[in-house]
DNA sequence: AAACACTTTGAAAAGGTTTTCGTAGCCTGT
DNA sequence: ACAGGCTACGAAAACCTTTTCAAAGTGTTT
């Protein structure tokens, strides 16, 4: 059994009150009672019950995350910053995985809401009915990298669309012009938007037509893999690879590897998202860096300030966080023309 | 305002006891009675209070994870685990990082322990004293990665001794002699320990003095790059080098394959872990793979064991979790003894 | 028809905390 | 020395739920 304040007001000798003033610094307690009850708390080791306090204030001190999955370097960096963010703010950190199921994904949805004082929600495959369907549940959202037009919340997503035409072009400007592109899941709404951005970009270059240079992907290593396995197998020919992201584009750096093509000699390989692994590869990966610690830290800075009150019930924000090109040696030789 | 089972019972025109007992099936209610109830509960949408909950039960919901960090792949596929494992047991997961740091780690388990029903710590810097101060906190522990002899706790560890063990042995078969050794940080057990295996296997072969063939290092792959650059600048000339883990053993790769060092052919190299970045490595990586999935498996299934009582205080669980040599191409070369 | 047994229901307490309201005691001013 | 005002403190309510206990109501049996 816990120790209660009502242990620590008997070893004080005075009442619950008391001790709560004392303890919250919330109004004048005499000298010697003060240092009475600070004693008896100490020796006893007294701290608030949560529950307690949960109940009286309507407040949990928990911040929830709702994530498509846990997996990889993205979804770790992206935890780091919000642990840290959370802390800044002395709230703690719930974290649960829809897994891309939308059954369980409401079911998640609800099972938190009522858990935390406010929550941050990344679903890159609902769309805008499903995502406004969760906004009344209760506590406050801001969604991260969300695609659903005319969300009545704060949205904070990458600019997916700019990254991938930065590559496209950057790879156009290399003298490539046969640029395949993995796919990322066709499902999820920022995949949508990079194919978008390669599609405009080799438009723009005159390339009308992409059908034959695009090939069924996602977003891990083996569907990279996989996707290179087909792309060399087939007619096209392709000077360079724009992959759905980094882990993809390692997998089709390995798989073109395994084949004995060099890269980028042969072809040039292109990814997105900045991972760490992507510097580190073999050869370092060209991509477009999306900034996770920023996007992390506003959105916890907005959901704070939701959850002061400090904001009004209309007054949403729609941000679009910048990405970075990133060139290394992975595309670094210029096709001869 | 929240909805309450008051608003149920007003509504139902019943007293709250009832609604309880309908929601809760713990008793009979009269047909017609509780057709009314679970009709009001439908259309007011109904949930109890886990705040109010969790003040009678004593019972949170929710399990604790401390971790000395989430960066990397290694604790997102923790995670990963341990969020599974959670949900099946209907119990959210609060999560913290120690950030190395004890005071604050200590200060994250105090503001944890009350508010989750159980704890899985993994804490590889810490010693015996302060892994132990830590248990009489409240909230059953359940320690994974942790070396502090004789714990009066539940500990899973992976046999790092062991696999380190197996590395060393692997390369020694392949014909190296000079295998260099990238140390993690001496202040983690983990790190101690694959240390120690190395040493053991080496000195098996009658290398027994390797402290020329040792470098400082660290988990992360810019330790490993610039360990590399050290390795390779040193009068030292090995033809292995054994990585403190995987991201120290890419950052190794990257590092020779910079200085224009072929991998395996000149400088053969093996991490540790067995994460997938490792089997998409250029090219892919030797290393000792531990189950992650099945530690944190294991950890999850044995604390809520404790948490529902089933076992004994005393009884306490010391598993070590064996680790798999997996040989890839990053090593495949054997030496001309 | 009456008494008894059983089923169903509501009132109330408990869980730990903060906060409001009321009161007792002290000090000050005349 | 006494009245008035202020300070400090304690009792109690509120937050929301489950569960116990007692009471009311129903049905059955003699």
């Amino acid at each position: 059994m816990s120790v209660t304040i009502h242990d620590v007001a008997r070893r004080a000798g005075v009442s619950i009150a008391t001790v709560s003033r004392v303890l919250n610094n919330t109004c004048k307690v005499r000298e010697d009672k003060r240092l009475l009850v600070l004693e008896a708390s100490q020796e006893l080791g007294y701290t608030p019950n949560p529950a307690a306090l949960s109940l009286l204030n309507k407040k949990t001190g928990a911040l929830g995350v709702l994530l498509p999955s846990v997996h990889g370097e993205f979804f770790s960096e992206l935890l780091n910053t919000l642990d840290e963010a959370a802390r800044e703010n002395e709230l703690i950190l719930v974290i649960s995985t829809s897994h891309r199921h939308e059954a369980e994904f409401q079911k998640a949805m609800q099972f938190l809401d009522k858990r935390v004082d406010g929550l941050i929600v990344m679903a890159p495959e609902l769309d805008a009915p499903a995502a406004a369907s969760i906004l009344h549940t209760g506590a406050p959202v801001v969604f991260i990298n969300t695609y659903a037009e005319g969300l009545p919340a704060d949205v904070f997503n990458f600019d997916n669309y700019g990254g991938s035409r930065a590559l496209t072009d950057h790879l156009l400007d290399q003298g490539h012009r046969k640029i395949a592109l993995v796919l990322g899941p066709q499902t999820a709404g920022d995949a949508k938007e990079r194919a978008r951005g390669y599609r405009d970009a080799m438009a723009d270059a005159g390339i009308e037509d992409t059908r034959e240079l695009e090939f069924e992907g996602g977003y891990d290593r083996k569907d990279g893999f996989v996707a290179a396995e087909a792309i060399v197998a087939s007619a096209v020919r392709p000077t360079a690879i724009l992959a759905a992201n980094d882990y993809c584009a390692m997998g089709v750096v390995s798989a073109l590897h395994t084949l004995g093509i060099a890269v980028p000699d042969e072809i040039a390989v292109a990814g997105f998202d900045g991972l760490m692994s992507a510097k580190y590869g073999v050869p370092p990966l060209t991509t477009a860096r999306v900034s996770i610690g920023e996007i992390g830290a506003r959105a916890v800075g907005r959901l704070v300030a939701r959850i002061n009150g400090e904001l009004a019930d209309g007054d949403f924000d729609h941000q679009v966080v910048p990405v970075d090109l990133v060139v290394r040696a992975s595309t670094a030789t210029p096709v001869s023309v």
